[in-house]
DNA sequence: GTACTTGCAAAGATTTTGCTTCCAA
DNA sequence: TTGGAAGCAAAATCTTTGCAAGTAC
């Protein structure tokens, strides 16, 4: 039993159904592979991961699929210290926020929770009177591994 | 007086001849631009700014010293949320780190130092053995003025 | 003088747009 | 049936690379 080690939210399907967007097989396919996805993907990963399942998916509704969750707020769109070049990565929202830990030498990408980040949020939005949509923290550095 | 509102760290070109870079005017008119910034800017407004003082100056030039001060750690890169596009935003790392929040209605990008950011980076240090070089906290969000 | 830097042109990488056809509700 | 979505091709953005010529030290 991990008490709130993971919240477990909607899946992003029926989020979308709920708001009335329209379910194509793409966006099913599309939202299933972030969804379900260990690491971190960015939008061509997660074409080429679709077009696995369903080789006529284009590119171009990746994009568009990838806006689409991001304007309602259902993905976070990273860019993990520009490690390779300057794509973004995208994870569902449906962990508790978490830190993003890129070390510089193995590429690795470790995640952390904190309750000082929770309290930081809270000093935003309080002190500053800024109400948060989306909050990153991302580190570059050296990993425990690698120093 | 302000105690410690403001760590004045050494001039970037200072921190450059020091470490043996080849100062070219190019690279001191851009340092200096960077330096004497008001805002965040991304490599195109840097470019443009440059070309006002000397309009032979060369976009390639500029990505160049950019990646250069990147390496050394003289400036932090960051995305502001991608509030316009994918671009990238540069500022010196003269002051102590600090936190941005980029409003999504009126593009406003605020800073804000706390010392739980300060607490959270010796969390990250402790807890996960790794070792900072950059960090970035970003919100996106609705600020004080547009709520 | 020499190694490092610049400018230029071109390529590369990522993302967006216009438009027609197709399909979910 | 019908408005929104997908596919295709092309364009737009942003960034990097190869190489000859220039320059800081």
């Amino acid at each position: 039993m991990e008490p709130e080690e993971r919240v477990t939210r909607r899946p992003l399907e029926r989020e979308l159904v709920s708001r009335g967007v329209r379910m194509t097989h793409q966006r099913r396919l599309l939202v299933q592979i972030i969804q379900g996805a260990d690491g971190h993907l960015d939008a061509i990963a997660l074409w080429q991961r679709a077009r696995s399942q369903d080789p006529t998916i284009n590119k171009v509704t990746v994009y568009r699929t990838l806006a689409m969750l991001k304007k309602y707020g259902l993905v976070d769109e990273l860019d993990l210290m520009h490690l390779e070049g300057g794509r973004h990565y995208y994870e569902a929202k449906t962990t508790r926020d978490h830190i993003h830990l890129a070390c510089l030498k193995c590429g690795r990408i470790q995640e952390f929770e904190s309750s000082l980040f929770e309290k930081l949020k809270g000093q935003i939005e309080r002190e500053q009177q800024f109400r948060i949509n989306t909050v990153r923290v991302e580190a570059g550095g050296v990993c425990d591994r690698c120093k």
